[in-house]
DNA sequence: TATTGTTATACTCTATAACTATA
DNA sequence: TATAGTTATAGAGTATAACAATA
């Protein structure tokens, strides 16, 4: 056996958690990738087009939207708002809330991203046919929405 | 609209990729919690279930299964090799290599790995039926092998 | 007393660079 | 010159703890 024998079907390759594991840290590989010619990372990404998708939100419920800690998510609007993107305003209904929405350059930046994004989804999901891509969303999203965390 | 409101699918929902991203960190973390009681990490178990399906193998080709950088996966092996489950032998052949096996205390763990990781991924994929969970298992696998990265 | 946002900190995983010994 | 293994180190992502302001 030559040491470039493809690997075979293992009991490691066998399980569906394995593989969601290194597909999920492969796609996120990808993405930021593709993402580092905007000198953005992929938690930018997300809350922008969750604003685009959502409209104005408190910080908690953004980085909830985008599965990050709030704690972490700091940071990251901060470099949102250093560059224009995106603004906190106090919110007259609950003084502790920082209302955050896009300025009209995050808005402009919205089709970049999009593009973007949907050219690198192209790429990682190309093995797979448009059914199958369509059938493989279904079933994540059915998993997403069910695992109670 | 209440702040409880579970998130409407928007735009990064739609993606498959964040879904992707998003379900394998959680697998991964699942996961990780489980094995805590062995004092095992996501590394260890990984290069255990290899070794248990593939037999005898050197280093690289260990890592590369288990989808980790040999770079970093020196350490895991040195910490399976102290607790007496793995044993590095020297290779007449190639005397760069080192033979990678199972000790027999390391055969002995497997059942309990085994039992831990498949009620760890029950545990996760509970949320689909029987079917699905098979549809989404041979979908992960068709693009795990497709992947080029 | 609980929640929103913040700072500081530590740990894990991953990535980069440089080295050795062998081939 | 290339490969197998090693060491050291730096970075990003994530987690814990403690805090101020407000509800």
């Amino acid at each position: 056996m030559s040491s470039t024998t493809p690997l075979a079907p293992d009991e490691l390759h066998s399980s569906t958690g394995f593989l969601l594991s290194m597909l999920g840290a492969q796609s996120r590989r990808r993405f930021t990738q593709a993402l580092e010619q905007l000198a953005l990372r992929p938690a930018h990404y997300g809350a922008l087009m969750t604003l685009a998708s959502s409209g104005p939100a408190p910080q908690h419920q953004l980085a909830r939207s985008v599965g990050i800690d709030p704690r972490n998510f700091v940071m990251t609007l901060d470099a949102l708002e250093e560059r224009g993107w995106v603004e906190r305003r106090p919110d007259p209904q609950d003084r502790r809330r920082h209302q955050v929405e896009l300025t009209p350059a995050g808005q402009a930046l919205l089709s970049q991203l999009r593009e973007l994004g949907s050219q690198a989804e192209r790429d990682f999901l190309a093995p797979l046919t448009q059914h199958e891509q369509g059938t493989l969303h279904a079933l994540l999203f059915k998993l997403y929405e069910g695992a109670a965390e």
